[in-house]
DNA sequence: TACAGCTTTGCAACTTTGTTGCAAAATAAA
DNA sequence: TTTATTTTGCAACAAAGTTGCAAAGCTGTA
């Protein structure tokens, strides 16, 4: 099963001892289009994991660079798997996120660029997200 | 006493009965510069309001277009007032918002236009939000 | 100014989301 | 296999947000 080792592998790489739950949540995160909040991850692995387990799951998976968070207008926390090559506390997600309104799956652009703003005067620019609303090519074409 | 009586009128025009909460509450956003938390208001107010009277407040001025809410990296709800004109159920505010990591405070920067991004083919956007973080402008000329 | 009708508030109770400490279980290294 | 280290599940808790309902407060009319 090739995707067992890339899972495992993956662990590895980021020098995480290969356990049960994140073998699970990483590859649910591998098998899914789009991003996961933490009820999505609970419902998916139903009774499985502990809640707890989930959390420190995901948050080992940020810090490591495996996944990345996404800011979202009804301001809930969402995750996705990282493209680009993110390592430990460091993330370079430069990519717009895309969230339909329709299915409310929310998407990695990875391709769209974040366009650069000019700021006023005295104001310093270190990271700039960008959330699009709309409909996806999935809701759209229909 | 002329803040007075520009709270009273915005409430009248927004069809709202006039009451403490609704008054000491707006005041609070007049007299604030940059967004306010819900914990914020909770804070400002002491024990004048329950916590329960803070949130329909807050949410009754996004209804009415008083005041909108910011999406931030962090995903803590924020809200400002709504300086287009918005009116009820439809809101306009479209510029960026800038959140100082020094002095955490979140500026809606109302003559910066929010860039058009060009999306994927099947893609269509309807809103976009940008938050750029870094360091705001009281924070860093000192 | 007083009153009736409608709106808003405070309280209680509850849900959801997230955090922490600790012993038991699982993993990794020897 | 054994031991040292890490991770997990549980319990308990804190913070954030929601809902129903009776009491209190507002508004328009008399
Ligand atoms: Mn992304
Ligand atoms: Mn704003
Ligand atoms: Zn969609
Ligand atoms: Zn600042």
């Amino acid at each position: 099963m090739i995707v067992e080792t890339t899972i495992n592998e993956t662990l590895r790489k980021n020098q995480l001892s290969v356990t049960d739950s994140r073998k699970k949540i990483l590859e649910l995160f591998l098998q899914t289009q789009g991003a996961l909040a933490h009820s999505d991850v609970e419902k998916q692995t139903g009774t499985l994991f502990d809640r707890v387990t989930i959390y420190r799951t995901l948050q080992t998976f940020v810090e490591k660079g495996i996944i990345h968070t996404i800011p979202t207008a009804d301001n809930s926390v969402k995750y996705a798997l990282c493209i680009d090559e993110c390592t430990e506390g460091h993330h370079h997600d430069n990519h717009v996120h895309f969230v339909c309104d329709e299915c409310n799956t929310t998407f990695c652009l990875t391709h769209v660029q974040i366009p650069s703003v000019k700021l006023p005067g005295g104001f310093t620019g270190k990271q700039t997200d960008v959330i699009i609303s709309g409909i996806c090519s999935r809701c759209g074409n229909q």
